[in-house]
Order: structure tokens, then sequence, then C-alpha cells
DNA sequence: AGGAATTTGTCCGTATGTATA
DNA sequence: TTATACATACGGACAAATTCC
């Protein structure tokens, strides 16, 4: 069918977003009042002189972004000015990881290849296990005083055991190590946070007593091909908190060069 | 046209809900390994006999919830299995927590106002302690199902206390009421992870045995002039895993060819 | 380097269901 | 009960990003 919009209007962004940027601003500048409902899908579809769904699309951010409240039957409703809604992660960055491997120091406990059990396969690579992986252990300290920050473990392919030597000696974190030596690039990291109880044998070598309980990072660096390596750590409850800072950013929105 | 599945096949559930529950089973139970791509969306539709805009809206759903990654050009990478725990939040803005809001209600179960102890004190707003403050506590739960997720208590300057009635009706995250109601916007928010006991008297509201653990997420929205609010999440540790996304760069400001 | 194939993104139009007033 | 407004669902077309040859 015909788009019956030129490609670019002297706005590169796509529809959705061009109206999306126009109802926010009305939000933010007042004429959109908190509190109102503001016009149908109907009416905004004549408006635009665009389809529902492109409307809908719009709608969707500004309800995901939390500036308007949808229900069936009533309509759309404004719920926050704005003020309050343009926030992003900030400084959750890798170079956040390098920062820690450079002032702490990681001892090498253990090095050896295990076949997954079902349950340790879906937190490793979510798969049903079978595989064989290498695993490196060890306890994390602190440069300065000596003390131990977490117990580790590292899960790498198998395919990688010819430089496991090479990787236990290396200075910083196993992921950079390994992204060096593979052909794809990181593209993701995803972290999980639990708390969960320490293992006894963990706790040993932490210092503390049993049947205490961690707050247990694992953290799967993904290339476009398969994940490189996992990691857990287990950090004791009484001395880690995991604290991040989500700053006020003025613009999400791209820019025509 | 011809709807071709009768309205309800025995699940009442719209299509893309059954077709995203399906996915997510796959995902957990490992059929679909974390690092690797799912079927397209045109496999999908033909699986599912369902066109491919009921096949997006599923997988929009995984991906809000951190469990897939879309990219075009690419396709649809699973990046958490999400193994081990019902509740999940990717939190890569403040839009999400709205986005938690809507899909959850708040039961307030009381508020009164108290004086801070020294300790409470530096967590709620890094203080010495002595000043007043209300609480607000109360338990969170799923609209389906009608299952608790966390408790709750949120910390808020005793000065709007005129409102209390008010914020204890207001739908929605209780920082965008109270920035509404308040000269300054919030400029940052700072949230911490840890594990903790989960306090007996919250265990009885969360149907869970005394001397469990949670994995407790506190958050503070900051002003240019104060706290506005602390919030207090306890969330049981065998339900509860928190992930997120860390980008490879860090910087989505600018524009590097 | 360049072009084809693949995959998600965007957009159109229509029809029907469901919650609310 | 009726009208309204959003929710769900269908199907088709082209754009844009990526990969592969």
């Amino acid at each position: 069918m015909d788009n019956r919009t030129p490609p670019n209007s002297l706005d590169e962004r796509p529809r959705y977003m061009q109206i999306q940027a126009v109802l926010e601003e009305r939000i933010t500048a007042g004429a959109y009042p908190v509190g109102t409902l503001i016009p149908t899908e109907i009416e905004l579809t004549q408006e635009f002189v665009a389809s529902r769904s492109t409307i809908r699309e719009a709608l969707r951010h500004l309800s995901n972004r939390g500036l308007v409240d949808r229900k069936q039957g009533i309509g759309t409703r404004v719920i926050s000015s704005g003020a309050g809604s343009r926030y992003q992660q900030a400084f959750t960055s890798l170079e956040e990881l390098f920062q820690v491997s450079s002032e702490t120091y990681f001892a090498v406990l253990s090095a050896e290849v295990i076949s997954l059990d079902p349950d340790l396969a879906l937190q490793v690579d979510g798969s049903s296990g079978g595989q064989e992986w290498i695993v490196v252990s060890g306890v994390r300290w602190t440069k300065e005083g000596g003390r131990p920050i977490c117990y580790v473990q590292s899960y790498i392919p198998k395919r990688f055991w010819p430089q496991i030597a090479e990787i236990k000696e290396y200075q910083g974190p196993f992921f950079a190590f390994l992204e060096q030596h593979s052909r794809t690039p990181i593209e993701e990291v995803v972290q999980e946070i639990r708390a969960v109880p320490m293992p006894p044998d963990f706790a040993r070598h932490l210092g503390l007593r049993p049947g205490s309980w961690s707050l247990q990072l694992l953290r799967r660096y993904i290339t476009s091909k398969e994940v490189l390596i996992t990691s857990f750590n287990w950090h004791p409850s009484s001395e880690m908190a995991y604290v991040m800072k989500i700053d006020r950013t003025g613009r999400s929105d791209r820019d025509a060069p």
C-alpha cells in the first residue's frame, strides 16, 4: 500500500516517535494537565493522520515511561508531568567491572572440566545440561589489607582448555581475556542478583560461619554466538550491598546531524 | 474476517499471553538456551497459527521482562532463563518501575509517624536520626493470581502528612505523587540491594516461614534539596532475582561512527 | 565492494471483544 | 441497555539492519 507520508519530512525518526514527542511535550508543557484524559486513539489518528497502530505505539511508550495510564473503557489519563520520568541507568558499564579488578586480587583455587547438571546448566547458559565446561574457582581479595571479598566460580567453554594456564595467570577480568582470544566481541552482559545461602565450603574460605547467607551476583557475557563466560560471585551478606545510581538525563531521543 | 481460534479453547487468556507462556516455559526449561536465537517471528506464526502482530505482542512482553533481546537483522536472543524465580525486575530505567506498578497493586497496611533511630536514619536519608517521618507499610500483590510479591515500607517526610489519605489511594508509585506535590523534581535515584533476613512479621504477611531470607531493595529518590522518599522492598529470596543488562560501552549519549 | 537473503521495525487498514460509564 | 474507548487479532507492505556470498 501507500505510505502517505514521504520517508522523511525533515524528521528522520519513525512516525510514532514524532507523535510520542509531541504528546510528551504537551504533557510537560501542561497542555494536557496531570489527571486529565488526553484525546482518544481515534481522535489522535485524525489529528496526526496516522493509523491507530501507530498512535498506539506512541501511547505505549508514553505508558511505559510512566507518563500516562491507559484503561479500557476509560481512556488515557496523564499521571505524571514528565519531570520525574526521564531517568536512565548510569554508571553500569564494563569499565566499572575493570575498576574492581584493578583494586583487588584474584587467587585461583582450582580449574577443572566438569559436566553440567541440568540445574547448573540452566544458570550457566540456559541449556538443559550435559555439556562440559571449565570451572575456575577462587577467592577475590583486597590488595589493601588482604581481606577476602567474595568466592568466585567462572564457567568457561571447554574449547579454551588449552589456554587455561594463561587464563589463571591473567591479570584482569577473565571476560577480557576470552574476548581477545575469541572471534566475536561481547555484545551483552546480563547480571542477575539473588539472595542465596552461602555454600559451607565457600563460607570456610571466606572465614564465615556455616549457615550464613550471601548476595550472589551472576554475570553472563554473551557474544552474538554463545555465552562466552558465566561468572558467579558469592558475597557475604553482611558486607555487600550492590549500589547503583540512576541519573536524570535530559534527552533520550536522537538528533539529526 | 474470521477469528480462526474460538474465543476460548479452554483457556480464557488472550492468545498472545498463551503464546508468551509457552515460549517462557521453553526458555526456563532450557529448550531455548541462553545465548541462542529462538525461532523467527515468521516461524512462530506458522507454529502457533497466529498473525505476526500477535507473535510480536508475545515477544514484546518477553523482552520487557528481560528474558530476550530483539535486534533488527539478527533475531530474538535469549539472555536470561529466569530460572528459579517467579518474579523478576529488569530495571534499566524508571519506566519499568511504572510497568511493575501497573501489573500489580499495593495494599496499605498502616501509615504512621515515627521517629527514626540512628541506624534507620542512616539508611533513610543519611542523617543521624531523631527526625520524624511518615512510614507507610504494605504488601504488593500480583493482579493476576493474587499472590504476594513483596513487603514494602516507604519513608516520607512528615510535612506530607496532610496528603496521606490521598497517597494511600494513589494508583502508581508514590514517588510520582510526591514529585507532583513538591516544588523540586527528583534528580537522582540511588538503589541498594542487599541480602537480609526477612523480619518475622513481614514473613507472616507474605506467607513465609520465619527465619527465611530476603532480597532487599532500597531506593532513595533525591531532589536537589532533600530525600523525597525512601522505599524498602523485601522480596522472598526464593522468588526474586534482580536482572539487569549492562551496556557494552556504558555510554549511549554520543554517536561514534 | 557490492548485492541478495534474512529478520525485525514501522505502518497501514479492518474487525471484533471487553470494560466502563 | 447503549455508547464509548481501549484491547486483541488478522493480514499485507515496505524500511532498515545485519549477515553472507
